[in-house]
RNA sequence: GCGAGAGUGGCGGAAUUGGUAGACGCGCCAGAUUUAGGAUCUGGUGCCUUCGGGCGUAAGGGUUCAAGUCCCUUCUCUCGCACCA
C-alpha cells in the first residue's frame, strides 16, 4: 500500500539496538536522584496464544514516555520479564506430557520476539522469569522471612475437591448444575473438603495497607476497590451465653446500639457450635440443611438464592443486655468466613434479618426511632437501618445511635460481656496450591513440626516428575516423587523428614519482580540495597485494571514486610499507577476467540509496521479508556507515517524557513512536549499530523523545521525516527539526542481571530493584533458592518471585551 | 442494591481558569491525477433552512453578558463489589 519500506527499516534498527545495547542502563552515581526514573510495565504471563493487542498498548505508552525522558536527560530504568509459573502450562502438561518448562520457555521466546518486534526500549540484560531457579530462590527466601515474622502459618481450609479427578479445584473450575456443583472439566461431582494450606497473615497489615493508599498517586477507583476489598468496619465483639450454660456464641456487630432488639441469633451452617446446640428433634432438619449448603457454590449462595432459608437448631442463647432467651437458627446468609461466623439478628434494623424474621415469623422489635418522631410503639413495616434515637432499650433510651454505641461498649467491657472490635472483609491469603508448576514452599515436615529450609540450601528446586497428573489424594504431584520428598530434617537432628509438597500461587513471583529487575544477577540477596536506593520506588507503573486488587495488594503487602525487615527503602512500591483501557473489537464489542474478532499484533506489524501499530494504539484515544479497534483508523496513521517518509525524500535546504511555519513548529514542540509528559499521546499525535499537513503544502524542505520534528516523532515511531535522523546525516542513535525546546514567544500568534457577538450570539469575526486592549477591540467591534446591522436602533446595555478572544455586545 | 466513571457528528475522539463546539483521524462527497493496492494530491463535510437565519454536546430546569464546562432533577451505558452483620 505504501512506498515507505517499514519492514526493512524496522528490522535494521531493531538489530542496531540489540547489537549496541542502546537501552542498557547502569547505576551512574553522577546522575542526581531527581533525574532518575523507574518506569514499569506489568510483566506478562507468557501464554500459548502469544501477545494480544492489549499488551502493546501499555508497553507503547511507557516506551514513548521512557524515550521522551531519556531525551530530556533522565536515567531511565525500563525492564521487562515474564510471570512464567501458572496453571495453563501445567494443564497442557497433563494433557500432552510436555514439561511445563518446555512450553513456558518456548512461549517466552515467542513473547520476547513479539515484544522486540515492536521496538520497545527495554534493557534486556535485566530480563527475569519467575520460574527460573535463580529467581524463585529469592521468592522462597522472602517466604522464609514471612515465616520468621510469624506471617506464614498452616491451616485447614475448605476448598473444592473432586474425587474423580483426585484434585483440588479453584472456584472458577467449579460449575453449578441442577445435580449440584460439578467440575468444569469432566463434569464430575465436587464437594468442599478441608485441605491443609499455607496461609499468609495479610490481615496483620490491613490497617497499613489501608492507610498507605492515601499517599499514592493512583486512580481513585482503584484505591476505592482496595479499600472495599479490605473492608474495615468498627464495632463490638459480643458474647451471648448459651441458655444451658454449656458455652457461648460470640458475634461481631457494627450496631451494638441495637442489642436490645436482638430477638434471635443465626449461625453459619458450618459453625462449630451447631452440633452442640442442635436438639434431637431438630437434628434431621439441621443436618439436611447443612448438607445442602455444603453443595452450593459461592455463586448460588449469593446471587441465586436471595430468598432467606434456614432451620431452627432447637437451642437458645441469652441476650447479655436484657437476659432474654432467644432462639438460635442456622442459615447460609451468615458467612462462616466473616467475623465469627455468627450474628445477633436485629430484624427491626437490618434488612437481611428483617427478611428472615418475616419468613419464619420471628419477633421484630423497634429499638431505634427517627430523631424527629421518636415513637417507640410505631410499627416497623420494613427494617430501619438508619441511625436515630434509642427506644425500648432500658436505661439507654433516648441516646443517639453514635453515643449509644460508645456507652454500650463501655458497659459491656466493664461487665466482661463484650469488647470494642474491628473487623475486616480481607481474609488471610491462602498461599499454597496442590500443583506442580510453582515455587515449592521451602519448608520441611519433621514429624508434624515444620522446619524452614536454611537459606543456604535455597532454591528448593522443582524435581523432574514422570507425569503431571494430580496425586489422587488431593496432594500436589510432588508428593509422588519419593527421592525428592524424603529428606533429613534440617534442624541437625538427622531425623527423617518430608518436604512440603505444596507450591506457591502464581501471585508469589509477581509480588517482588520489580525489585529483581534492579539487580537480576545477584546471588547473595534479592537485590542490593544500593541499587534499591538508587531506583526505588517505581515512579510509574502501567497495566490493566484486572490487577486492581489482588496483584497490587499482595505486592504492597510483601513490600511492607520487606520494608519492616530493612530490605527496601520505602513502604510503598508504586508511587504512581496508570491503568490502560481495554482495546475492544471493531464495533465496540469485546475481543474474543468465539467472536472471531481477535487482532493479532504479528499480522499488524507485518502489514503496516510496528511504528504504525504503536502510533495507532496511542492515537485511538486517551490511554485510560476502553476503545474499539479500527483497521481503517490504523491505515490512517500508517498513511501519516508514509507522508512523513515521503517528506524525508525531499532535499533538505538550510535556508531560514517562513515565519508562519516556525511558529507552527514551536507550537508543535510545546504541544508534543506537554502532552507526552502527561501521557496524552493522542493529542500529541494530532498536533504532529497538523504540522506534517502544513509542511506537505510547501515545496521547500527546511532542515530547521524537519530536524526538530524528527526528534519529536522519534519516541512514537522510533524505527522511522532513527532512519530519518541518519538520513539527515547524523549518527545514531536518535534516542540520545536532546529533546527540542520551544521559544514561548514563538508559540503565540501575532494576529488572532476575535469573535464578535451580539447578545451572546456570534455575528462576525475580525482579525486583530494579539494583545490588543479591550477598548481597541470594542472600538473595532462597533465599527464592524455586520455588528452594526445587529446593534442599529438598539440600546447597548453592556459590552464584554475579552482580549484575544471575543467582544460581546449586549443590546436591548 | 451499593460504589466509581462516562454520555459531544455516521464512527474513534478534541476543546486552559466558563469565552469560536466538533481539532486530528476514519468514513462520505467533489475535483485532479489514469492508478494493478485497502494508491496519491487538493477542497468540502454537525443538523435544518424560505439562504435572512435557526437549532445543536443524553433529557429537563437554573446561574451568567456567555455553559460541553458550574448548580439541581431525571434517564442511559460501562466497570467494580455484591447477604461482609
Amino acid at each position: 500500500m505504501s512506498k515507505y519500506p517499514f519492514s526493512e527499516i524496522e528490522k535494521r534498527w531493531q538489530r542496531f539496538w540489540d547489537e549496541n545495547n542502546t537501552f542498557r542502563v547502569t547505576e551512574d552515581p553522577s546522575v542526581p536522584p531527581e533525574k532518575r526514573r523507574y518506569v514499569l510495565d506489568m510483566f506478562p504471563y507468557p501464554s500459548a496464544a502469544g501477545l494480544h493487542v492489549g499488551h502493546p498498548e501499555g508497553y507503547t505508552a511507557t516506551d514513548i514516555y521512557c524515550r521522551f525522558l531519556r531525551m530530556r536527560g533522565y536515567a531511565v530504568l525500563h525492564p521487562m520479564g515474564f510471570d512464567s509459573f501458572g496453571l495453563p502450562a501445567e494443564t497442557y502438561a497433563i494433557q500432552t506430557g510436555t514439561h511445563p518448562r518446555t512450553t513456558t520457555e518456548a512461549n517466552i521466546t515467542r513473547f520476547r520476539e513479539q515484544i522486540k518486534s515492536l521496538g520497545f526500549s527495554y534493557d534486556w540484560e535485566r530480563e527475569v522469569s519467575t520460574h527460573d531457579p535463580d529467581y524463585y530462590r529469592w521468592t522462597q527466601w522472602i517466604f522464609l522471612r514471612l515465616w520468621e515474622k510469624g506471617l506464614a502459618y498452616v491451616d485447614e481450609v475448605p476448598v473444592w475437591y473432586c474425587e474423580a479427578l483426585g484434585t483440588v479445584l479453584a472456584n472458577e473450575e467449579v460449575i453449578s448444575t441442577p445435580d449440584g456443583p460439578r467440575s468444569e472439566r469432566g463434569n464430575h461431582p465436587v464437594e468442599r473438603r478441608p485441605v491443609r494450606q499455607w496461609m499468609l497473615r495479610i490481615t496483620a497489615y490491613a490497617d497499613r495497607l489501608l492507610e498507605g493508599l492515601e499517599r499514592l498517586d493512583w486512580p481513585e477507583s482503584i484505591k476505592t476497590m482496595q479499600r472495599n476489598w479490605i473492608g474495615r468496619s468498627e464495632g463490638a465483639q459480643v458474647r451471648f451465653p448459651l441458655a444451658d450454660g454449656s458455652g457461648e456464641i460470640e458475634v461481631f456487630t457494627t450496631r451494638p446500639d441495637t442489642l436490645f432488639g436482638a430477638t434471635y441469633m443465626v449461625l453459619a451452617p458450618e459453625h462449630p457450635l451447631v452440633d452442640r446446640l442442635t436438639t434431637n428433634e431438630n437434628r434431621a432438619a439441621v443436618e439436611e440443611y447443612r448438607t445442602k449448603a455444603k453443595l452450593k457454590s459461592d455463586m448460588e449462595r449469593t446471587e441465586l438464592s436471595r430468598e432467606k432459608t434456614g432451620v431452627f437448631t432447637g437451642g437458645y442463647a441469652v441476650n447479655p443486655v436484657n437476659d432474654e432467651q432467644i432462639p438460635v437458627w442456622i442459615s447460609d446468609y451468615v458467612l462462616v468466613s466473616y467475623g465469627t461466623g455468627a450474628i445477633m439478628a436485629v430484624p427491626g434494623h437490618d434488612e437481611r434479618d428483617f427478611e428472615f424474621a418475616q419468613a419464619f415469623g420471628l419477633p421484630i422489635v423497634r429499638v431505634v426511632a427517627p430523631v424527629d418522631t421518636p415513637d417507640p410503639t410505631a410499627a416497623l413495616t420494613e427494617a430501619m437501618p438508619e441511625p436515630g434515637i434509642a427506644v425500648n432499650s432500658g436505661p439507654f433510651d433516648g441516646l443517639q445511635t453514635d453515643e449509644f454505641k460508645q456507652r454500650i461498649i463501655a458497659w459491656m467491657e466493664e461487665r466482661g460481656k463484650g469488647t470494642r472490635a474491628v473487623n475486616y472483609k480481607l481474609r488471610d491469603w491462602i498461599f499454597s496450591r496442590q500443583r506442580y508448576w510453582g515455587e515449592p514452599v521451602p519448608m520441611i515436615d519433621c514429624g508434624g513440626e515444620f522446619v524452614p529450609v536454611p537459606d543456604a540450601d535455597l532454591p528448593v528446586r522443582l524435581p523432574e516428575v514422570e507425569n503431571y497428573k494430580p496425586s489422587g489424594t488431593g496432594e500436589s504431584p510432588l508428593a509422588q516423587v519419593d527421592e525428592w520428598l524424603y529428606t533429613e530434617c534440617p534442624d541437625g537432628s538427622g531425623r527423617k523428614a518430608k518436604r512440603e509438597t505444596n507450591t506457591m500461587p502464581q501471585w508469589a513471583g509477581s509480588c517482588w519482580y520489580y525489585l529483581r529487575f534492579l539487580d537480576p544477577g545477584n546471588d547473595r540477596e534479592p537485590a542490593a540495597r544500593e541499587k534499591i536506593d538508587y531506583w526505588m520506588p517505581v515512579d510509574l507503573y502501567v497495566g490493566g485494571t484486572e490487577h486492581a486488587v489482588l496483584h497490587l495488594l499482595y505486592a504492597r503487602f510483601w513490600h511492607k514486610v520487606l520494608y519492616d525487615i530493612g530490605v527496601v527503602n520505602t513502604d510503598e512500591p508504586f508511587t504512581r499507577l496508570v491503568n490502560q483501557g481495554m482495546i475492544l473489537g471493531e464495533g465496540g464489542v469485546k475481543m474474543s476467540k468465539s467472536l472471531g474478532n481477535v487482532i493479532n499484533p504479528d499480522d499488524i506489524v507485518a502489514e503496516f509496521g510496528a511504528d504504525s501499530m504503536r502510533m495507532y494504539e496511542m492515537f485511538m484515544g486517551p490511554l485510560e479508556i476502553a476503545k474499539p479497534w479500527s483497521t481503517n483508523g490504523l491505515a490512517g496513521v500508517h498513511r501519516f507515517l508514509d507522508r512523513v517518509y515521503r517528506l524525508s525524500e525531499r532535499t533538505v535546504v538550510d535556508d531560514a524557513p517562513p515565519g508562519e511555519l516556525v511558529r507552527l513548529l514551536h507550537k508543535t514542540i510545546k504541544k508534543v512536549t506537554e502532552d507526552t509528559d502527561s501521557l496524552a499521546f493522542n493529542t500529541a499525535i494530532a498536533q504532529m499530523m497538523i504540522f506534517v499537513n502544513e509542511l506537505f503544502k510547501v515545496e521547500t524542505h527546511h532542515r530547521a523545521l524537519w530536524e526538530p520534528f524528527v526528534l519529536l516523532l522519534s519516541p512514537y515511531a522510533p524505527h522511522l525516527g532513527e532512519e530519518l535522523w541518519t538520513k539527515l546525516g547524523h549518527e545514531p542513535s536518535v534516542s540520545s539526542v536532546d529533546w527540542p525546546v520551544y521559544d514561548p514567544a514563538l508559540t503565540i500568534d501575532e494576529e488572532v481571530t476575535i469573535v464578535l457577538q451580539v447578545n451572546g450570539k456570534v455575528r462576525s469575526r475580525i482579525r486583530a493584533t494579539a494583545g490588543s486592549s479591550p477598548e481597541d477591540l470594542e472600538r473595532l467591534a462597533r465599527e464592524d458592518a455586520r455588528i452594526r446591522e445587529w446593534t442599529d436602533q438598539k440600546e447597548v446595555v453592556k459590552v464584554i471585551s475579552v482580549p484575544d478572544k471575543l467582544v460581546n455586545i449586549v443590546v436591548r
